[in-house]
DNA sequence: AAGGCGGGGGC
DNA sequence: GCCCCAGCCTT
């Protein structure tokens, strides 16, 4: 019974002793909420599809409104979706509306208007997923099925002290596992809420302390105090996308300029040409626009005013050099190589500076693919 | 596996 | 003002 669960050194005597202090605390501070005064299996799958990404306190009069409206399945089943879209005004994901009225409308084809009662059944209804077919299940039908949301995920991750990454779908099992031994199967329903409601208002997110839960004698992050470790959520970083300017600056006698990247910059330490972000629209871009950051950068540098200029004009340059690509985790650089003939002498010009040099490429200076990729394509159209 | 959906709450 | 939010569907 407990083959999971005694890999973290549980017995059944704990499980049983987790179970009576969660659901003792449960029947003594549960929330009176509309959908708990019912077993009416209707109205706990409009709760639960209401209380989707939305909050107790925004859902509570919407779902009064609309199971007066609209009281049982048939009713929703034939509603006129403007009419459903109205009861559901402002309560965003509106989908969720659109998708309860197919689901109706499969229970009154399929299922005698009745709500199926097993997991596979409610799992092929339109807009109810693992979560809300365990809910619905455990709380009006007594199936022993764990309803994972997010605070069930952060309590059983804080009470056991688990690592796997709650943002992989791997991770699931892990935690399903755990859940289908811990679930009390006398009262599942009451053991999800408890869960839920301990994970809302006393395990929150940002409550690393909690002295007044009931299983906190259960709790191991917070015997360790490491409730602030849990749950492991990788962060979700989205990949934006940055046009760059790559210049390649060469003096009169064949040298080219290389910059090494700061500490605060991406590519830390190794050599590139100068390569700045820019906003502006390449194809209609004057001469002026694409030289204004590099002449900012020498002036920053205190080397003054320098005469650059263009070695082909903008759209010849399109035209003549692709862009290369470089993709980083959470970015993605579109870069356009931009050659610049300086009349001033490169070498006298950087002498003394730290982070420039003249002789990138070499053993003594690294440099990153990027700029591999960036050589490449200039040598492949000058070949 | 990633992106879209919509509004609210936390910081 | 920005960031985040674990549910489900679609691509």
């Amino acid at each position: 019974m407990t083959q999971v669960l005694a890999k973290y050194g549980w017995n059944d005597q704990k499980v049983k002793g987790f179970r009576a202090a969660l659901l003792d605390w449960y029947d003594q501070n549960k929330r009176d909420l509309p959908w708990r005064r019912t077993r009416n299996p209707y109205y706990i799958w409009i709760s639960e599809i209401m209380l989707q990404q939305t909050q107790v306190a925004t859902v509570i009069p919407y779902f009064e409104r609309f199971i007066k409206a609209l009281p049982t399945i048939e009713a929703l089943a034939n509603v006129d979706e403007q009419e459903l879209l109205l009861l559901w005004q402002g309560l965003g994901y509106y989908s969720r509306a659109r998708n309860l009225k197919v689901a109706a409308q499969q229970i009154m084809e399929h299922h005698q208007g009745q709500m199926p009662q097993t997991m596979p059944e409610l799992l092929k209804l339109k807009g109810i997923g693992p979560y809300t077919a365990a809910a619905i299940g455990s709380m009006a039908f007594d199936l022993v099925e764990p309803a994972i949301d997010g605070n069930l995920l952060r309590v059983t991750a804080r009470i056991f002290e688990l690592d796997a990454d709650i943002s992989k779908p791997s991770s699931r099992k892990i935690f399903a596992e755990i859940l289908y031994e811990l679930i009390d199967p006398e009262r599942p329903g009451d053991f999800n809420q408890a869960m839920m409601d301990l994970g809302a208002t006393v395990m929150t997110p940002t409550n690393y302390y909690p002295e007044d839960s009931p299983i906190k004698a259960y709790d191991q992050s917070f015997i360790n105090e490491t409730a602030a470790l849990y749950p492991v959520k990788k962060k979700k970083i989205k990949n934006t996308k940055h046009q760059m300017l790559a210049y390649r600056i060469q003096d009169l006698k064949g040298s080219v300029l290389y910059r090494q990247h700061t500490a605060d910059e991406l590519l830390t330490g190794l050599w590139h040409y100068p390569i700045f972000e820019y906003d502006i629209v390449l194809d209609s871009a004057t001469e002026d626009e694409l030289l204004t950051p590099l002449e900012d950068y020498f002036e920053q540098l205190g080397l003054g005013a320098l005469k650059l200029k263009l070695m082909m004009n903008p759209s010849q340059m399109i035209v003549a050099l692709p862009k290369v690509k470089h993709v980083f985790s959470h970015r993605t650089w579109n870069l356009q190589v931009v050659p610049v003939q300086l009349e001033d002498d490169l070498q006298a010009l950087i002498a003394g500076s730290q982070g420039l040099t003249t002789t990138a490429s070499d053993q003594e200076h690294p440099i990153s693919t990027l700029q591999q990729k960036l050589q490449a394509r200039w040598e492949g159209v000058n070949r």
